[in-house]
DNA sequence: GTTTGTGAAATGATTCACAGCG
DNA sequence: CGCTGTGAATCATTTCACAAAC
């Protein structure tokens, strides 16, 4: 496996917690639904509902951004809107590029969220020659070949990688070489990066694998009576070789 | 909007903590790899750089699970695999439906990822009436006429939402007043869920949001020369009506 | 000698609760 | 009064560092 280092620990970036940042897209959102509504301004506690988290954090997550609400009124939607969106660089055009074109990446390209909030979806390139040419999402698939050329000629910093696994390393070398120093991982994969690269990874599998195993307490809990009970759950606490352990064991 | 919790507070299930829980899947990922090039066993530190993260956190995270390691020598992979995936509830079949079968909906459907660890596409479900009968990754697409009794008969517990955002929130009711109580969400919208029923969500556009900040940062950073330096970044501290602030702006 | 398992320390995030401003 | 902004308290997670086990 590749040397390097993957998740860089998060910028310190002037300060703003990395939690906080992961919360602002989910405030702007819920911000934009009520700008659209025309509604002109919001209490934290209002706002904290429809983006799905309690007031006090969300009072909290604004004060790393200056204080922009007036107190006993609210917040200002429209200018709330506006100073979440420069805080996330919203307000600057993002070229991307999607690499992987099959069924996930064509769903990507598809994707209007994209489009709506400063991003662009600048190129698709696809390793299968076949693909070249064939327009997805009425953008022109290009080749891996010029990777290189098309991120250079579009000014792309963000990538992202929809190949199947065992191509995510290489395309990620070839990206970050080409200059791409965001990355949103799709793959199954660990992906190695240097120093000043950022990678954020979405995996279908690990959530529903987060899932089965709340789902799986649920049941034991159920079938003991009282939730928050604690019971006896099969499990070794050692490695006792008998128990329940099926054909795959130790030597 | 409607009432009742969002993403429940984290099950304390049975003292494993939830970020242990959300990298057990990367390590078997990791294992799995490992168990199929034959290793027969691996230290944290060389299971650690597989799975991305340091090998303090991989030891703390093995050792909520009980003592699963052998002092001077590592871990044994094969039991690993097994432990992790017993904790994970992966021992067992998870059938599973997905609702709204457009682009993402057949993406997921054909992504292979899900069927190789206990999870299995129990039906695809589509609220167009053109779709019905019309196969996708061989499984025959079914009306949302018949939900109900489409997670009944299959006692599916886990539901995966792609529809339209403005479609999630009624297809999440249907699901829970079904019996689901796992549901991970693609649609960008806050879920509404009584006590009990986990969601998760997977957001592309908040994804790419979050890379958009950090962009920015080492973008500001790299023009001040310094990175690490604490700069004047462009930023109304209060409320002052001038600056640099465009059309939008508050009362 | 090597590598795990884990208390203790350090760091980070959330929640409380209320002073202070409009 | 109502609601924001924020110190202080609490809770969670990560990291350190080393004794114990092989």
């Amino acid at each position: 496996m590749a040397t390097g280092r993957t998740h860089r620990p998060a910028t310190r970036s002037r300060g703003i917690p990395e939690a906080t940042v992961a919360r602002l897209p989910l405030y702007l959102r819920a911000l934009t639904a009520l700008s659209e509504r025309s509604v002109p301004t919001v209490s934290s506690e209002e706002l904290a509902a429809a983006a799905g988290v309690n007031s006090a954090k969300l009072r909290k997550d604004f004060s790393y951004l200056g204080s922009y609400g007036t107190r006993g009124v609210g917040y200002d939607v429209e200018y709330l809107v506006y100073q979440i969106s420069r805080e996330l660089g919203l307000t600057q055009d993002w070229p991307v590029v999607i690499v992987g074109i099959g069924n996930l990446g064509a769903a990507l390209a598809n994707y209007g969220g994209f489009a709506s909030r400063g991003f662009r979806v600048a190129a698709l390139i696809d390793a299968d020659p076949a693909m070249a040419g064939k327009p997805v999402a009425g953008i022109p698939v290009q080749h891996t070949d010029d990777l290189e050329s098309i991120i250079a000629e579009n000014g792309v910093s963000i990538g992202v990688i929809a190949t199947p696994a065992g191509a995510a390393q290489q395309v990620c070398d070839r990206l970050v070489a080409a200059g791409v120093t965001s990355i949103l991982n799709f793959a199954p994969t660990v992906l190695s990066v240097p120093d000043g690269v950022d990678v954020r990874k979405v995996d279908l599998s690990i959530e529903l694998q987060i899932l089965a195993f709340h789902e799986q307490r649920k049941a034991v809990e159920e079938a003991a009576g009282e939730p928050g009970t604690v019971l006896q759950v099969p499990k070794e606490t050692g490695k006792g070789p008998d128990g329940d352990v099926p054909a795959v064991m130790p030597a």
